[in-house]
DNA sequence: TTTAATGATGCTCTCCAGGTATCAGATTAG
DNA sequence: CTAATCTGATACCTGGAGAGCATCATTAAA
């Protein structure tokens, strides 16, 4: 490129900062191993030949590809551009997660995010496959060559229709609904999320009597809402405007219901690290029992 | 991309056919050079990086570049692929050069052709400021450094106005056109057009009375066909059908206007040495005096 | 505990790229 | 017409990058 350009050997060894000789022989070579003469060049002259001038063109492509190869591999490797597939439950999506997503995005617009909605079972399932990057998911979770972060904390709530007697107490204990009737996810999805409530339940003494398993958290709340029967979810529903259900406190129960962002600890890549000091940044606090 | 492939140095190193240790060391320099791990390895498993992922794409995409330059290069000069600048007179694009172009288009749909409409001596010009690769000019033409070849040779004849005295004679002597009023092209453009007429005029003992100058070709049958005047040129004018315009033979001129195609010596590219071979194919036997 | 597998490292040697000096051909100066 | 100058090619030599061989270190499997 430089003799193509300067037309003229020893400027352009100059401008390459070597002897004029290994120029000279270097294009022979590469006329050689092209086999196709690339100069014209008499003692007194030095000019492209076609196949030269089209060479030139392809050596400029040729740059513009290493740069942009070499210049890619160091953002993926910095994390400025990649993807990430993150897992969520019901739960994540309807707290913090949005605006985290949104927060993220906004600040590492080389990154695209892929969200997945998955139960909890579901994520650690590709997780382990490496389907997913990072789950978020009801926790916390202690596994094997796994590392997690908080990144919400929820107190549970009773959803209940309009109609109903307790509708207007604002708060309730969770043994008034003893003798209600539930509506719930379904169970074996589910578990990790009734594995926190029914020991609640059983701890205000009843087990929880079950008349309706919805597919999700929308259907729940619509079964809800017809007047089916009451639930017990998280208060992120608050963000969720439902007509015709009124949320009520649990007054005795101070347990809260974490969810945690969870990766394998091998294989941090670049933009899979920056989301996770975004999530630590933004729960620097919040800690695991 | 072999250990990317592989994901295992000793086979890598069996299939590029270097040792293994080489191949290590090779990835190394390449990843201290790039600033970026591009491999995860353990003792018992590599894997790429997501950076790795995102060079090992950019590499593919290299190695495409490369090789299509190379390719193109080899093609430009073997002349299966180029451009060429091809200038043509009135006579020539009245005559061989259409059909010629259209041959050699077909048989060489790589080469685009680029036909520029130009007098002799402006295409002498445009050839010596390498602004043309060919001319087809008013020859023959010594002219050094330049290479010709003879693509036509064509009579002169007298084109007259239907009406005119001499337009049911079918062929006339030149003598006999020594009163009449001659349309013609433009004096300092046609040099080379009237260098050849005049002396014939002259032989015949008369000077032409010009009456009026056209710009080109059609703009002479023009005025011939309006009655103006009558005019000498090419037989290839046969080729234009117009009303009101007839063509009489002229019997004592055998002189021959030839058209040659004519290109600087030097430089001969893959795409020029083709056209040239096949003009010469068409006209083997067209010899100049 | 031993064995096998696998990537990394140390050492040696080769050979190619690069440097210096010079040649060969062409243009310019006087 | 000769000398000077310019420019790319060639001859020869050297140093270092890179290749191979032997071996180490680590881990998983037997």
């Amino acid at each position: 490129m430089a003799v193509a350009e300067e037309l003229h050997f020893r400027r352009a060894a100059d401008r390459l900062g070597v002897a004029q000789p290994a120029l000279s022989r270097a294009i022979q070579h590469l006329e050689q191993e092209l086999q196709v003469r690339l100069f014209d060049r008499s003692n007194r002259a030095v000019r492209l030949t076609e196949a030269g001038a089209a060479f030139l063109r392809g050596s400029h492509g040729i740059m513009n590809v290493v740069d942009r190869a070499v210049e890619e591999t160091r953002q993926v490797d910095r994390g400025q551009i990649g993807s990430l597939r993150i897992g969520y439950t019901d739960m994540a999506i309807g707290g913090v997660l949005p605006s985290l997503l949104k927060t993220f995005q906004a600040r590492h617009r080389g990154i695209v995010l892929h969200p997945h909605h998955d139960v909890t079972s579901t994520q650690l399932h590709k997780l382990d496959q490496g389907e997913l990057d990072i789950g978020c998911v009801t926790g916390p979770i202690s596994r094997a060559g796994y590392d997690q972060v908080p990144i919400q904390s929820e107190r549970l709530v009773c959803v209940v229709y309009e109609n109903h007697p307790l509708a207007r107490r604002g708060s309730i204990r969770l043994n008034e609904l003893a003798q209600e009737d539930f509506i719930h996810g379904p169970t074996r999805d589910w578990e990790h999320f009734f594995s926190y409530l029914f020991p609640l339940c059983r701890r205000a003494g009843f087990v929880p009597h079950i008349v309706q398993e919805a597919y999700n958290s929308a259907g729940i709340l619509g079964l809800v809402a017809c007047g089916m029967g009451v639930t017990v979810l998280t208060e992120s529903v608050r963000n969720i405007l439902i007509r015709d259900l009124v949320i009520l406190d649990l007054e005795d129960v101070t347990e809260r219901l974490q969810t945690v962002a969870l990766w394998k600890t091998e294989s941090l890549s670049g933009s899979k690290s920056l989301f996770i000091d975004a999530l630590r940044e933004r729960s620097p606090d919040m800690d695991l029992p």
